[in-house]
DNA sequence: CCAAGCAAACTGGTATTACCAGTTGACCAC
DNA sequence: GTGGTCAACTGGTAATACCAGTTTGCTTGG
């Protein structure tokens, strides 16, 4: 067994800990959409911070398109469900109780079941040989891990990765940059509830095989398996969690 | 016939056009992962601004993980590919010289269609009577625009909108934003391209339909049905633009 | 010789101040 | 009512100084 790893401190700026804070007002509703922001001398003021480091945190939460900046008039809060992008999912992981949001998580799996499919399906018809070769290495790391689920995590993630690379999709890549970026945050939660997908290794060879075939439609059948597994179980946890919450 | 509206002219701020300037260079690669940007003061020499200005633009492109800044150290291009998300999409749409990146435009297409059955399947699921009568509504508007493209695709994207937002997935509401916002850039340029998908109102029925009765499976059947036509479509025109370019 | 240590000379981060430039609304002619 | 003007907001830009880490390279003690 490891022993747990010091992990490295983390240092966060003026703006960033200014954005963090407002990005929490604004996604928990404390600021419902239309809200006027108070002027940037006055926040300056209420936040402790100079006038500079603000406006870096107000730059950012416009482009996240949470707020709205208008030169000479005033500062708006957005409503984010309409107009923020995926890129704002890690934030509403967790509660500013710092509890995980199961509704939340499930989007995040239920839209990795969606993607994940075509993927492998884009993969197995674009990919080039290099991309099946790297795929029967991480297999191999896979079958050597004798149930450490925390490894077979690492590894499986690996795999998404590399099938969304050779699935020659920006759109993919960059939505799987996203997702995995949510997905670590509680994955390590849940590695026991998704258990049954990270062991279902045939699974993976199967897709690994298809890819070297350059049969598409049997990449996607297979993915569309792997993934339903880990759907099933975290709508099981949520059905639970429910339930728990109407006994209250 | 209606006349060309006018348009609000749109105003840049000086941190807008460093950020712009700055990722376009970052993404067409002229400055490719690793790179040593130079000084915060250098920078502001060669741009003609002042620091502050450039310093929000900075902290926008560390926030779109597309450089990293090291407090003492210096700030360095990430690989985007693998680090930014899926917020970056809309900026890759168009080369420098302003033209259509038909492979970014098909990504875009290609993700919609993995995403479009399965917000459809879960609106039908998880979907409340509201939803149903806006979608009906929604027909009625478009079997009145008799042969007006451009109104159907605006109707259209509204009807996945709702879809979207009655999915009860952050996640699929978050992407959609960030999807429609590309797809709206180019959707008009290729109107006629897809004309086949808007004008096949009997599918939008049937999704419609299929929400009324909860039928998830039936929604997702016709959501893929219908998606598959302008995936097809753009798929078509991609292979002419491959054939064009071996010509030269 | 070499490694520990130290001290400039970088780098980015914070703070203050002043002023420029749009927006708003009240007020006032016309 | 329409348009104009002005004062008091708002955010945007600018210049400057200094704080706080990192890197570099020379010095120094072994």
């Amino acid at each position: 067994m490891e022993t747990t790893l010091l992990e490295p401190i983390q240092k966060k700026s003026l703006s960033d800990a200014v954005f963090e804070q407002l990005r929490g007002r604004i996604v928990d509703g404390e600021m419902p959409p239309g809200t006027k922001l108070p002027s940037e001398r006055v926040l300056c003021e209420m936040l402790q911070v100079n006038r500079g480091a603000l406006r870096e945190a107000l730059r950012r939460l416009e482009q996240a398109r949470l707020i709205r900046c208008q030169h000479g008039g005033s500062t708006r809060v957005l409503d984010y469900r309409t107009s923020a992008g995926l890129d704002l999912l890690s934030s509403l992981l967790f509660t500013s109780t710092g509890e995980l949001n199961i509704a939340v998580a499930r989007s995040v799996v239920e839209m990795r079941s969606a993607l994940a499919p075509d993927m492998a399906r884009l993969a197995a018809l674009r990919g080039e040989p290099a991309t099946a070769e790297r795929l029967d290495a991480l297999m191999e790391s896979m079958r050597a891990c004798e149930g450490d689920l925390e490894k077979l995590q690492d590894i499986a993630q690996e795999f998404w990765g590399e099938l969304a690379a050779a699935s020659d999709n920006v759109a993919y890549r960059l939505a799987y940059n996203t997702l995995i970026e949510s997905y670590r945050k509680f994955s390590r939660l849940l590695t026991h509830v998704m258990a049954e997908e990270y062991t279902s290794l045939d699974h993976y060879a199967d897709i690994a095989d298809a890819v070297h075939r350059g049969d598409g439609e049997a990449a996607m059948q297979h993915a569309r398996a792997l993934t339903h597994r880990g759907g099933e179980a975290i709508k099981g946890m949520l059905d639970t969690v429910r339930i728990e919450g109407q006994r209250r």
